[in-house]
DNA sequence: TTACGTGCAAATAATTTGCAGTCCC
DNA sequence: GGGACTGCAAATTATTTGCACGTAA
């Protein structure tokens, strides 16, 4: 079921941040590597999430999906640990945590600066290039606070 | 537990969107009257969270805090009805729903294009005045969808 | 009167926690 | 071996729903 997003066609993919990947196709070695480098134990079950979120492409994704997607592929995981790992990913810098509407979190695999849309009602994300966007004019941030991160999203509704 | 956010300061207030509030002190028939435009028929209970909600300046709040309020305020409300009456009164357009960050949910009572801080751990919302900040070249949307809102928010960390 | 609203309690959904047992270094 | 990690089930938190009863037009 994909909708018609002119980013995610395959001619414009080259300049999806998607491209820029550093984990696409790389060995398990690599993965065990970046997760100790990130202070992480490289366990069983860390090295099967992160196979899973980093080997193909950025990705938004659910704590839900993502155990199902474990399950799918044969990977022993309960749900807790899918979340607790998504966590400690995200706490480690290699995932970023997106608000974007109702209770559910989603999580980004692309944590370079970059904005995204959200399609209301069927609660779709897709990246924006970074390049395409900027924010003019910043406030100064209240004292004693310093920006941590600046989030755009650009809501989209069907037309009529 | 004030921060010491400038844009919360008094001195600073005037320019705050609160400012601009229309319902700000204003008697419960035009209350009434603004719930029956929107089409939503003026009961007891809706008067009541309306005027909680619009009778004093701008503000950003969770279902529970405005229930909170509701019974502190000796307003007889259960907490479904303030579920239902907050989305019915976003549905109207009278209030906006904010995704900011975690499982809760905030409500703004200024529908105007506006955007905001964000402090993160405090969970502490305010809004940044329109004029401060735009977006600049916001990329078309894809093919069939049209743009509804831009939502910016600037996430703020304490400084050290 | 009568359709629209509301209260309550129970249901759901997403996420977190406590703790006994397991596994990497 | 020992602390870090995991699985499971139960607990929490936020929100929604179903239905009998109440109330504004």
């Amino acid at each position: 079921m994909t909708i018609p997003l002119r980013v995610l066609d395959p001619a414009a993919r080259a300049e999806q941040p998607s491209a820029g990947n550093p984990m696409a196709g790389c060995p398990v070695h690599k993965l065990r590597e970046m997760l100790r480098e990130a202070g992480l134990r490289p366990t069983r079950q860390r090295v099967a999430l992160g196979w899973l979120l980093f080997g193909k492409g950025h990705r938004h994704i659910s704590a839900e999906t993502l155990y199902e997607e474990a399950n799918h592929a044969r990977v022993n995981v309960s749900l807790a640990t899918v979340y607790n790992t998504l966590h400690q990913f995200t706490e480690a810098r290699l995932l970023r945590e997106l608000a974007l509407d109702g209770a559910k979190t989603y999580f980004d695999t692309n944590v370079t600066d970059h904005h995204h849309f959200f399609v209301e009602g069927e609660n779709k994300v897709v990246d924006i290039p970074h390049s395409d966007l900027h924010v003019e004019d910043l406030p100064v941030p209240p004292e004693g606070y310093e920006i941590s991160r600046v989030d755009v999203v650009v809501r989209l509704r069907p037309k009529d």
